[in-house]
DNA sequence: CAGCTTTTTAGAACCATTATAAACTAGTCT
DNA sequence: AGACTAGTTTATAATGGTTCTAAAAAGCTG
């Protein structure tokens, strides 16, 4: 299996459950966009044995500890991640509330001319809302 | 009273409660962030009377749908909203969870590449976060 | 004031997320 | 293998921000 080598390194203990997540996160075609309540549909749908609530939030967030997901800041009640991890930035559907890749590319050059003292930038993020 | 035109002329009754929550909202020197539970420690703080909290909830979504307050997209468990409605950016201080203005003129032209059929923008917002 | 609509309010409900603590599991060491 | 330990899963409860409810209060118009 390619990801208990992947959760190994990063102390993580390759467990039935995270694996068959990591199956369902990364071992795709395109990275996505998902809620937890959207991954917890998915797993029912996927998998034979069930995964506790508990378990899928534990997991979320101890990828995104370790780098593996990004979260999307979006004005939604729930919290959105992303499987892709590269510097990109979001169309965010007003309508249906789905996120929409815009690479770095797409967006050009972003030259915050600010400083604050003492503080270092961490990222940078661009959402840009879309309406009919 | 100035906010009372502002209120009927936006459908909405001047009532007490909504005048005494522009008066902390807008009669300030500069524009701020807030949570909902901020602006509530504030009322409870400069203001004699009670404001039930699903007035403020109901106050605050109104001014919003009007156009007086703004939502800012960050991840948090609490919503934020700012009293600057001019467009503009933030600086988002991950220590402390507070934001920051970016003015427009601190971030410089973004130019949004890739185009979404049958959609259009309707907002661009740029969230820079901070760490030591 | 009367009549009508909007607003306020206390409290309940909702629901995403986090905490709890007991059962289970993976890894390590004989 | 068995025993030991730390890490993980799980059902379930708790938390907390936000929204809903429905009755009382307030604003508006004539
Ligand atoms: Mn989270
Ligand atoms: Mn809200
Ligand atoms: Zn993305
Ligand atoms: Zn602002």
């Amino acid at each position: 299996m390619k990801y208990i080598e992947k959760l190994r390194n990063s102390g993580l203990r390759p467990t039935k459950q995270r694996l068959q997540i990591c199956e369902l996160l990364f071992d795709t075609e395109k990275t996505f966009h998902f809620t937890i309540n959207e991954l917890n549909q998915k797993i029912k749908d996927k998998i034979d044995n069930k995964i506790s609530l508990a378990t899928i939030y534990n997991t979320v967030h101890a990828f995104e500890k370790k780098g593996y997901l990004k979260q999307i800041p979006v004005n939604s009640n729930q919290t959105y991640f992303d499987t892709n991890i590269t510097d990109h930035h979001h169309f965010y559907n007003l309508k249906d509330g789905k996120l929409i890749d815009l690479e770095k590319s797409d967006v050009g050059p972003i030259n915050i001319k600010k400083k604050i003292d003492g503080k270092k930038i961490k990222s940078i993020e661009v959402l840009v809302k879309l309406e009919d």
